[in-house]
DNA sequence: CGGGGACTCTCTATAGAGTCCCCGGTGCCATAGT
C-alpha cells in the first residue's frame, strides 16, 4: 500500500469533527478547538499542507499531534532548539504518546532505538533539527520510516535564519521532497506576508490551508518612547520598574549590555538576572527554569531568551535597543500577558539603535569565493557533495551552505541525492558571482526595510495597533485602544486620510520597484509592500500627481 | 552602522580635542582532550 492510500483511508474514517475532538481531549487535554483548527487538522489528514500562524498557547500544535496520532505512521517534527524539543517531547511523553528525538545529544545507540521505536509504532513523533536532516545518510534512514507527515515548528526559522545563521533551514524543501512528500503543517507565532511567502516557497507548500489568527492581543497595552541617550533611558527605564508588577523581561542588544545591566537593577533594588547566547547551556537552564518559577523577577536577556518560553503571567516587556523587525517585536512583546490579565510592552528607543541592527543585518556573499566553487563544480565529472566541496575549497561548513543555498536559488547550482552540479545552461562564474551578489543585496534590503518599519511603528503618533497590525497585512477597522497613542489622544489629532487611490490589500505596481502590496493609508502617507525590495512608506498625492503606481488588481 | 575606549598631539597640560580601531546576535554540530 503506498503513502497515498494510507493518507485516503485515514483521511474517510477519521475526519469527522466529533472525532477529531476527542483526540484532541484524550491525548492531548485540548478542551477547546477553534473550527478552523479543525479545519486545518481535516486538510492535513486528507493530505493538504498547511500554514499555521497562532500566537504560542492557543493550540498550535494541537493541528500537527492530532493528525500526528491518527497517521498510520511517523511525523517528523523540525524543531529549531534541543533545549525546545525536550519540552516538547517530554510533554507528548507525559501524556503517553511516543516521541523520540535523535540529535548530538543522543548516544548511538539511543539514536538506533529511536529509529526501532518508531518503525515499532511504539513511538509516532520523531523531533530533530535541520541539521540532522542535512546529513544524507540521516536523511535516508528517515525516509526510509516512510513518515506520513512533517511539521516545521517555529517556521519563520526559515526566514530569518535560513538565509545566513543556518542555512540547512533552506534546505527543508528538498529534504521534505526525499521523505516522499507527505503533507507538510508549517507552524509560527508571527509571520508577515513577506515570511508567509518565504516559508511556503521554502517548503514548497501546495495550496496550503491557512490559518492567522490572535494578532491583536487587547491585554497587552503598547508604548513606545524616544530617548537622547543611555541615561535618559535609564531613568525611563527605572521609572517603570518602580511602577510594575514583576516578573518582566528587558531585552538588550548586546550580552555585555545584558550583564551590566541586570547588575545595575540589582545594586539598584530590583533583583535581576542576565541571559544570554554567550553562557553555557547549563547555565542558561538554570537561568530559565528560575525564571519559570517565579524565582527571577527581572530577566534583562539578548534575543537568546525566547523561543520556549511558555510563561503565562509575564507582566511586561521592555525593550531598552530597538528590534530588527516588527515581527521580531511582535514575537517578544507578546510573551508578556499570555494568562489574559493586563500587561505592559515599553519600547525604550534611541536614533543610535538602528546602526547595530543595520549591522547584524549585513551579510554578504564574496564574489571570488562563488567563482571558485562555481569553477570547482564545474570541473567536477560527477555531483559533488558539501563536504568534498568543504576540503577543496578550505571554506567553512556555514559559508558552503549558505553559497550553494544562494547559488541554488539564482538557478546556478542543482541539488541530487548525490551531491551538488551545476545547473544545465549554467552562467559563467563571473556572472553566477554577480547573480548571488545580487541576490544577496535584495534580500538585505528587505530586511534593513524591516528596520525602517520597526522604526517608523516606535516613532508614529498614530495607533501603534493599527501601525502593526497593517504590517502583518491585516486591516483593524477601529482603533486598538491599547497603546499609548490611543490612551492620550494624539491618534484624533491627525488629519482623517482624504483619498485612498487604491483599496488596501490591491496590489500596484512601480517602474523601479515592481509590484507590491498596499498595507496601509495613515494622513496623506501610503506604505506599500514590495516584492523586491520590502516596505516602502509614500506619500499619496506625490503618488496620485505623478502616477507612481499602476493598478493591478 | 556607530559607540566607545585607547591613544596621540599640542604654543608641554592637575587638559581637551582629534583620530584610530575594535566590537557587536541568534545554535546546531563535531572534535579534542580529561
Amino acid at each position: 500500500m503506498t503513502v497515498a492510500d494510507t493518507l485516503r483511508r485515514a483521511a474517510r474514517g477519521l475526519m469527522a469533527p466529533r472525532q477529531l475532538r476527542k483526540v484532541a481531549r484524550d491525548h492531548f487535554g485540548y478542551t477547546s478547538l477553534r473550527p478552523n483548527q479543525l479545519d486545518a487538522m481535516r486538510a492535513v489528514l486528507a493530505g493538504r499542507d498547511a500554514l499555521v500562524v497562532l500566537p504560542t498557547g492557543a493550540g498550535k500544535s494541537a493541528v500537527y499531534q492530532v493528525p500526528g496520532v491518527l497517521f498510520p505512521g511517523p511525523t517528523v517534527v523540525v524543531s529549531p532548539l534541543l533545549a525546545l524539543q525536550q519540552d516538547q517531547m517530554a510533554s507528548l511523553v507525559d501524556r503517553g504518546v511516543g516521541a523520540v528525538r535523535i540529535s548530538s545529544a543522543e548516544s548511538a545507540a539511543e539514536q538506533r532505538e529511536a529509529l526501532e521505536d518508531l518503525r515499532s509504532g511504539a513511538a509516532k513523533f520523531l523531533f530533530v533539527t535541520p541539521e540532522q536532516l542535512a546529513d544524507p545518510d540521516r536523511l535516508a534512514e528517515i525516509a526510509a520510516l516512510r513518515p506520513c507527515m512533517v511539521a516545521v515548528d517555529e517556521a519563520h526559522c526559515i526566514s530569518s535564519w535560513g538565509h545566513d545563521f543556518r542555512p540547512d533551514y533552506l534546505q527543508l524543501g528538498r529534504v521534505i521532497k526525499a521523505l516522499n512528500r507527505p503533507p507538510v503543517v508549517a507552524l509560527t507565532a508571527t509571520a508577515s506576508p513577506p515570511v508567509r511567502e518565504d516559508i511556503a516557497e521554502r517548503l514548497g507548500l501546495v495550496d496550503p490551508y491557512v490559518i492567522v489568527a490572535g494578532l491583536d492581543r487587547p491585554n497587552l497595552f503598547l508604548e513606545a518612547a524616544h530617548c537622547v541617550d543611555e541615561d535618559q533611558r535609564w531613568s525611563r527605564l527605572v521609572q517603570r520598574l518602580t511602577d510594575s508588577q514583576p516578573p518582566g523581561i528587558v531585552y538588550a542588544a548586546t550580552r555585555k549590555a545584558t550583564e551590566e545591566l541586570a547588575s545595575r537593577l540589582t545594586k539598584k533594588g530590583f533583583p535581576a538576572t542576565a541571559y544570554h547566547g554567550g553562557m553555557s547551556a547549563s547555565e542558561r537552564e538554570r537561568r530559565h527554569e528560575a525564571f519559570l518559577a517565579d524565582e527571577v523577577p527581572v530577566m534583562v536577556a539578548t534575543t537568546a531568551f525566547g523561543m520556549g518560553i511558555d510563561k503565562p503571567n509575564i507582566r511586561w516587556v521592555n525593550h531598552v535597543t530597538l528590534p530588527d523587525s516588527p515581527d521580531a517585536y511582535l514575537q517578544e512583546v507578546g510573551r508578556a500577558g499570555r494568562d489574559g490579565e493586563p500587561a505592559q510592552a515599553l519600547l525604550l528607543f534611541r536614533t543610535e539603535d538602528t546602526g547595530l541592527r543595520k549591522f547584524f543585518s549585513t551579510s554578504t556573499v564574496d564574489p571570488d569565493d562563488v567563482e571558485r566553487l562555481v569553477v570547482l563544480l564545474g570541473a567536477a565529472p560527477r555531483a559533488v557533495s558539501r563536504d568534498e566541496l568543504r576540503e577543496t575549497t578550505g571554506l567553512g561548513p556555514r559559508k558552503i551552505s549558505q553559497l550553494l543555498s544562494v547559488l541554488e536559488q539564482v538557478g546556478v547550482v542543482s541539488t541530487t541525492s548525490k551531491g551538488f552540479r551545476l545547473a544545465r545552461y549554467a552562467p559563467s562564474p563571473s556572472e553566477a558571482a554577480a547573480l548571488a551578489v545580487a541576490h544577496m543585496e535584495r534580500f538585505q534590503t528587505v530586511q534593513r526595510s524591516r528596520i525602517d518599519m520597526m522604526r517608523y511603528l516606535a516613532e508614529t503618533t498614530n495607533c501603534r495597533g493599527q501601525a502593526l497590525l497593517s504590517y502583518f497585512g491585516e486591516h483593524l477597522e477601529e482603533r486598538c485602544g491599547h497603546c499609548d497613542n490611543c490612551a492620550d489622544g494624539s491618534v484624533e489629532t491627525v488629519a482623517p486620510t482624504s483619498a485612498e487611490p487604491y483599496p488596501v490589500h490591491a496590489t500596484v505596481s512601480h517602474a523601479e520597484w515592481g509590484s507590491g502590496m498596499v498595507l496601509r493609508y495613515e494622513g496623506d502617507r501610503m506604505t506599500v509592500l514590495f516584492d523586491d525590495v520590502g516596505y516602502k512608506t509614500l506619500s499619496v498625492p506625490v503618488v496620485v500627481e505623478q502616477q507612481l503606481l499602476a493598478y493591478i488588481r
